[in-house]
DNA sequence: GGCATTCATAACCACGTAGTTATGGAGTGA
DNA sequence: TCACTCCATAACTACGTGGTTATGAATGCC
């Protein structure tokens, strides 16, 4: 059962619905019935949804009316970008050993 | 159910456990038992979590005799950092720009 | 051949998740 | 005040997940 933050956060953006609606809480600030609007899905769904993106640090919210807007909070996205960057030396090797050449050949341009 | 590419790779990296295997297999590759002894968990529960990191395509699998060996495929967390990259503007509010701003406020023009 | 080791798979359980419909509360506006 | 809009929450269903134990297949070794 994972509880930690990296976990939440990975779970988070494991559905697509919720990778999409933090992908248009880049264009700005929405309610929960914008953010409806291109899904399939029912208001509820969406209320859920945002509560777990809410969980995991993803979105903050604030009342405004009767409406409820939720504003994209990317600092997790970072954290999770940098547990990531440890792989980026296997990601493909032979760019792993063109930089070793090239460091080496940096350091020893004689030879 | 998510069974997209990316939504597969991000819930294979929800839970600690698999995220741990990952970072032993930066080593080098390691069979079901090596894998296990650090956990307290037991042998099949390795292989599931194994069973789900070969669907992300996260790791490929070999039989060596009785032994099959686990090797790192760190490609997919090229794509998943590729993804998250789209947000890298957003980890700094100050970046946030003027018109996305004015677009929040249109939205709510009422106070 | 017989045995031990390594691992996968099946069956089961507890719990989480993603969806639904129904309902009600809070704020707006006539 | 009354109606309406926006949204949260509860209750329910279906299915996924992570764990267990039990079992058996495949391989190497004597």
């Amino acid at each position: 059962m994972p509880s930690d933050q990296l976990s939440t956060v990975f779970g988070a953006l494991a559905d697509p619905t919720r990778r999409a609606i933090l992908a248009r809480l880049m264009e700005g600030d929405l309610t929960v019935g914008e953010l409806r609007s291109p899904f399939a899905v029912s208001q509820p769904a969406i209320s859920r949804h945002l509560k777990v993106l809410e969980g995991a640090g993803l979105i903050s919210r604030t009342k405004r009316a009767t409406a409820r807007l939720s504003h994209l909070e990317a600092a997790p996205l970072m954290e999770a970008t940098a547990w990531l960057a440890r792989y980026r030396e296997y990601w493909d090797e032979s760019f792993e050993r063109l930089d070793e050449l090239l460091a080496t050949l940096q350091r020893r341009p004689g030879q």
